[in-house]
DNA sequence: AAAGATCTACGACTATCGTCTTATGCGACT
DNA sequence: AGTCGCATAAGACGATAGTCGTAGATCTTT
């Protein structure tokens, strides 16, 4: 008995990526989250075998996200589900330790395959890219360990960091005080090995794979 | 008597363009160039009829450094040579006012008739996008638009906050008082139509169309 | 149980940011 | 001659950022 959770903030691609699984498992037990935070909640109530996780998701922060999960739920196999096919992207997804990477234009029969091969604990990526996949650049790499290696909370405030929000604006949103703010942000900081906001922020758009429209405030 | 001007920083492949070119134009002038700055003089002494532009060229800075250009001499042609054959960014590129794009997986004769169709005054992309040219984003050009109206001293004030720089710090490179240097960031924001620096550091890291590697400084 | 490490939280203090005002010099355009 | 935009820069001021010390809570280690 399997369980699987599916990650994607769109339903009916998760009713699909269901419906194509199920064909190969009859007895898969398929929960499902729209976004990171339900995600996050149902890992730490449910015992799941496979997280497939869509990056583009509401709170992922492609990368940022994976990183962040990898770290909460270090035993975890994740694939991560995504409609890029560029193999540098790939080997940066895989590099920061997903288990497979399945592009949404894969055929069901391909699904059913990467599933089986990951959940056997080996690395499964399509075939287009098997012979790209690069050596992740040693400083990238360095850089996303640093990012694993914050807190829950110092994460939630590079979030909000990232958006160009205030301090007093993030401790309002996470109901802490200013002060309180601050010291996480000079943790992660010491942690990242910056000094000034500027860099955390530029660290933190580098692990977005693509990034979202700027907003205008 | 065609003048050419190719801006990349690996002089073999400038050698190579400048080959490739050669055969089919004979009585070709070519000037070269390896940096950004190098790039700017020339075209200020010199009467260039097209602009081979490497995105990737020290002090570039992707799409800002092509915007920058773009905004100095709003009458010369450019096309853009660079790696990526990814239709997204080819989008952005002619977007952004480039009259083509031209891999560096380019034939010579590829590359002789992109020549040729932008000296025309058409634009010219790679067959495999030419089909795949999205529309760009409204708040994207918008936001192009805005960077490209910012002065020379204000467009190097913005890649130094980049950097993560300190406004003194600024002030020293450029050999400015850190007075001017807040009077140049103040008007940036006031073209951006934002109001800190996080925000600045955010929209010009998404003219970067493959990010560097993180300074740690 | 005691010690140590880590996370979260917060106030006090200093540094930097960002705005505003004012001013000078320069070149371009009318 | 006048106006405009640009670059430069000073002084003053409030807002924000960032450091430091402290403290409680939790968890692990000894």
């Amino acid at each position: 008995m399997i369980t699987l959770l599916i990650a994607d903030d769109h339903p009916l691609y998760r009713d699909a990526l269901k419906g194509a699984l199920s064909l190969n498992w009859p007895d898969l037990n398929v929960l499902e989250a729209g976004d990171l935070n339900q995600t996050v909640s149902l890992l730490q109530s449910e015992d799941v075998d496979l997280l497939l996780l869509d990056l583009h998701m509401p709170g992922s922060n492609d990368l940022f996200g994976l990183l962040h999960i990898r770290k909460l739920f270090p035993g975890l196999p994740v694939a991560v589900v995504s409609g890029t096919e560029d193999a540098t992207i790939i080997s940066k997804i895989v590099g920061v330790g997903a288990l497979g990477f399945i592009p949404k234009t894969a055929s069901s029969g391909d699904i059913a395959e990467a599933v089986e091969v990951i959940l056997d604990g080996d690395i499964w990526v399509p075939e287009s890219v098997t012979g790209h996949l690069e050596e992740v650049d040693e400083s990238f790499s360095e850089l996303a360990d640093n990012v694993a290696n914050l807190t829950p909370s110092q994460y939630k405030v590079l979030c909000y960091m990232r958006d160009g929000l205030l301090n007093k604006q993030i401790g309002y949103n996470l109901g802490i005080a200013e002060a309180t703010v601050k010291a996480h942000v000079t943790a992660i900081f010491k942690k990242l090995g910056i000094n000034n906001r500027t860099q955390a922020v530029l660290i933190a758009s580098q692990l977005e794979l693509e990034p979202p429209v700027q907003k205008q405030t």
